[in-house]
DNA sequence: GCGACAG
DNA sequence: ATCTTGTCGC
């Protein structure tokens, strides 16, 4: 069931929304084999008001393009560590308004399940969205773990307060690796194949870079 | 009280 | 997030 709430809110309600919302986070296998998957990304200036937010669409089996979603909004939310969705997620959605294909999965930059109240950027906007989403940060926003072996595809858990809250995945060789958390109706180990799949090969997942690209170019185009 | 702290 | 050249490694 979508959710829907104000965005205009304090820190103290949007700590009391992510208290209230994390309960209706689904953490289960994905409903159906997804056929198309999104990046979903943001880019700004580092003292403007205005975001560039974006969806870049692909083909799950051919891992072409098939859509592509981008808007220009007013940030109403400042950047504070674990809330970053209140800033993030009311432009994502505004740019997936602008998508004539709805994704059956979406990857995002930024973490899911690995946050100190369980509900982070992709659960946010997984759970709003009834979309099944999925985290994948370049660092680490809580947690600890053991360092991943050096080889592409070698993953160790990350733990927060005795909870397995995610998993540190080494996407190529030798490279600093990402970090992988549950948003929404997706399982854990579903969600590293995914990333696995989708990285090569470069670092992150392709559909987070070609959102980054998507949210860069419209930046500077103004 | 002292760090840590997604993008 | 963004500012930025060269530079090390495969």
């Amino acid at each position: 069931m979508p959710i829907e709430h104000p965005w205009d809110v304090t820190l103290e309600e949007a700590r009391a929304l992510q208290e209230r919302l994390r309960t209706q986070v689904v953490e289960a296998p994905l409903p159906a084999p997804p056929r198309t998957v999104a990046g979903a990304d943001i880019s700004y200036d580092k003292h403007s008001p205005v975001l560039f937010a974006a969806f870049v669409v692909f083909d799950a089996a051919t891992l072409e393009v098939v859509d592509v979603a981008g808007v220009k909004r007013e940030a109403t939310f400042p950047y504070v560590p674990g809330y970053l969705s209140f800033r993030e997620v009311p432009p994502l959605l505004a740019a997936w308004e602008g998508l004539t294909v709805k994704p059956d999965l979406i990857v995002c930059d930024g973490q899911g399940r690995a946050h100190p109240r369980r509900f982070g950027l992709a659960c946010h906007l997984g759970l709003w969205l009834d979309t099944p989403a999925f985290g994948c940060g370049k660092t680490r926003l809580c947690g600890t773990f053991e360092a991943p072996g050096p080889a592409r595809g070698s993953h160790s858990p990350l733990v927060h307060r005795d909870e397995h809250v995610g998993e540190v995945v080494r996407t190529r060789d030798r490279v600093q690796p990402v970090y992988v958390s549950v948003g929404h109706r997706i399982s854990l180990p579903e969600a590293v194949d995914w990333t696995l799949r989708l990285a090569p090969p470069y670092r992150q997942p392709l559909t987070t870079r070609a959102a980054h690209d998507e949210v860069n170019r419209l930046r500077r185009l103004g």
